[in-house]
DNA sequence: TAGATTGTTAATCGATTAACAATC
DNA sequence: TAGATTGTTAATCGATTAACAATC
């Protein structure tokens, strides 16, 4: 089953829109009714649902409970995820105390720090030194790292937490990690979003 | 001049990568030296820079000061951008007092929330409260927003700072706003990040 | 000159969109 | 049945890649 990354963001969509129209009361809809609460089109929704096998009955649409089942196994939301968090610098310490992953069943185990004044083990997500991390990781089972330290730090720390068994990181440092074999690198580049949207608010103050 | 969102953020690799490569010590560079840099091919390389009328020299390549100036110049960081940063909770206040964004020209002028105990005039960024926000705006000429405020609240949020001038919203609340006319959205969802995190690291796993 | 690189055009690839037969 | 929606195929669109003439 070959998928990319904007199919699968769709699918993440889907869920989160399916919940708000759950909320709504609505307990089946259409193709088009989601493609319109997410900003697509008919056809891509039916296609992303054909890709994973998901159908639906011609004239009497999907039923949302049917489909959150479905949508929540394809991406793992049917059990809870854990992820620790390496850097507890400004970044990493408001994801660590941001409550939004839990509804998503996303768990913060811990936190993990090079710098020992950081070390906090009774905080709600402990904060740990980075040497423990390969032990945590084995014994928690965690394969998921958001990394929020210094540019310079960064690449080393892939490297040695890969090595631990990380699998998928979520890289905040605003350069391109080199991504160790089986290891998958997402980047939140904060700095480009904002040129990007900067670019473009010129843009269109210019042109008109 | 018609150009993508995927475009401009090349655009600002290259300009990324040429600093390092500026750092190095190299003072002219090849379209192939700069894709290996950034990880695209040297045609897209090339391609990027005739839709903007750079061109370099047959046989002898770029200089890297003329491209920085005007990749700079292309990205409006010849001048210094003033943002504002609305929602002093955990990730609001973690980016006002990131320092990464001042060496990128990216300047926090203030922060705003509506909860009056979070109003704090003397702080490196002062934060105020949500109703001056107008005024502000208007005074400084910002026209960039960063939006962490509750889910909730969001899409009011937007709809007020739009009507008081601003132009583009770096949106980290957890859902699809509705852009106001002559508003850009770009929307970082940590959440979705993570989920699509874990979806690969999980096939990766199963196909392994 | 011979070799290498640019700038641009044509070919390819992939994703999105349109269309429509099947069917409830 | 008539009308509406699914599931899928074909057509379109756009972006990426390959190729190569121009030229330094």
């Amino acid at each position: 089953m070959i998928t990319t990354k904007n199919c699968i963001i769709r699918l993440s969509r889907y869920k989160n829109a399916l919940y708000r129209l759950q909320a709504l009361g609505f307990v089946k809809f259409f193709s088009d009714n989601l493609a319109d609460a997410v900003g697509v089109t008919a056809a891509v929704v039916r296609k992303d649902f054909s890709v994973f096998g998901i159908s639906g009955n011609k004239k009497g649409g999907y039923q949302i409970e049917t489909l959150l089942e479905k949508l929540n196994s394809i991406l793992g939301k049917d059990r809870l995820q854990k992820v620790v968090v390496i850097g507890a610098g400004h970044i990493g310490s408001a994801l660590m105390r941001y409550r939004g992953f839990e509804k998503e069943g996303i768990k913060i185990a811990a936190g993990f720090d090079i710098d020992p004044s950081k070390v906090n083990r009774s905080s709600p997500v402990p904060i740990l030194p980075l040497e423990e991390i390969k032990g945590f990781i084995k014994s928690h089972g965690i394969k998921i790292a958001v990394l929020t330290v210094p540019d310079i730090a960064a690449q080393e720390v892939v490297d040695i937490i890969s090595a631990s068994g990380i699998k998928g990181v979520l890289n905040f440092a605003p350069l391109r990690l080199k991504s160790p074999e089986g290891c998958i690198i997402n980047n939140v580049n904060l700095e480009i979003e904002l040129e990007n949207l900067i670019y473009f608010v010129n843009v269109m103050e210019k042109t008109k």
